[in-house]
DNA sequence: TGCCCCAATATTGTCGACAATAATACGCGT
DNA sequence: ACGCGTATTATTGTCGACAATATTGGGGCA
């Protein structure tokens, strides 16, 4: 978010897009909330053009939901669907550290291996900072993907399915976060794929996903709060 | 496409947005071209603004590209991308076999069945008529798809990626459809689904796409056309 | 009193015009 | 004649106003 005082001459429409996203993911604009177009055209001091394009684009990033001449609302995330969305991170991102093994760089699994040196570090020190644990997290997910080399892959989780988690962990923050467990398993998964053994990296990452969906699905259960 | 002469008053941008994917997708509009606003404005008979809102959902949909201030393209599709898109076809619907053996109705599977046997006679019958079978195919995958009950996975699948697949196959129709073998193994991952054989209905599905999969690899290497 | 229908209001959808940026073509200088 | 800078043109981005639809409030009737 330091960027954008590059050259490049932005839309205005782009630049909603991000702002609005933001806003959501961090509840912002609250879930559930119906979205207005003349109050937040003059919140961002836009007009209602790019505004709704902005809206569009938010609506393929499954952040609102919009249904014809009602407007639009900003998705609940109800904890069913967040188990949803885990059970499609593990057949993604187990598919992405299968890929990951061999595609990856030395350099870059060095580099990962100083990240999560500095994960490790940030754990120790702020014992319950969990916020910054839950931000690493998906920066570890996040380079895993990135390594897979498959386009289209990198475009649905980074696009898509990492705006809504990162949602879900606004809302429920101390939800469960384990940090030095997962940071372990984090380290097993490097491993795995620094050894270029698609298939335990795979079994890894599933099984790490799979362990968070669920501790989801359990506080489903519960009456809970 | 029978249907829209429901009651519902749809707006322009949506049933633009549907015109334009299926225009994508059958050709009608070019791989590669370069959509300019002002044509399509009056080719459809539209405005500016609900195009440009229709443009937006086909981004989501991944079936153009947009650069600011440059306009926007529809995708070429290489072989390599199609290759990538079925290994996220072969991650996502293994997963939902797995899914629709638990949650697939008794009734729903027996009409899945009888497409199943519709989809044998018209194979049978017009032996050329690959087209069909190609939609067929896909009507199968939807099937399985629909009945796992993951709302995210269904939405991902139906709302995105199946509109390239069927975008790939109206480019390159007479591409090693081999119907009788994908009928096979249709009817044994519908059998692994009656019998409640998640794993097996996971396995057989992947290695369905899998092998599709490397049938396209394959055109790929060689030098072609 | 309660329900339904209708009017008033607000919001969404659509349009045409204007501004800003990029692509093109022309002319000038070397 | 060729290359470069500039003017022109076309396309994209943005805006404000108008039209159509949904929502809300009030009034009448059973």
């Amino acid at each position: 978010m330091i960027a954008e005082l590059h050259k490049h001459p932005t839309t205005i429409a782009s630049r909603l897009t991000e702002e609005l996203t933001d806003a959501i993911v961090t509840g912002e604009i609250a879930a559930g909330e119906k979205i207005s177009e003349p109050n937040l055209a003059n919140r961002y001091d836009v007009s209602r053009g790019p505004l709704r394009e902005a809206i569009r684009r938010l609506e393929g990033r499954g952040l609102v939901r919009h249904v014809p001449h009602a407007g639009v609302r900003v998705v609940t995330l109800g904890l069913d669907e967040v188990v949803e969305l885990y059970a499609i991170r593990e057949a993604l991102e187990g598919m992405a550290a299968r890929l990951a093994a061999d595609h990856m760089s030395d350099t870059e699994i060095e580099a990962v291996r100083e990240l999560l040196d500095e994960h490790e570090a940030a754990v120790q020190k702020s014992e319950g900072r969990e916020y910054f644990q839950q931000e690493g997290d998906l920066d570890f997910h996040y380079r895993i993907v990135m390594a897979s080399g498959n386009q289209k892959l990198i475009a649905l989780l980074c696009g898509e399915l990492y705006h809504l988690v990162r949602m879900h962990r606004y809302r429920s923050s101390r939800t469960a976060s384990r940090p030095q467990r997962a940071l372990t398993e984090h380290r097993r998964i490097l491993d795995a794929v620094a050894e270029r053994d698609g298939e335990l990296a795979e079994l890894l990452m599933r099984r790490h996903l799979g362990g968070a969906r669920q501790s989801i699905a359990t506080q489903l259960e519960k009456p809970n709060d």
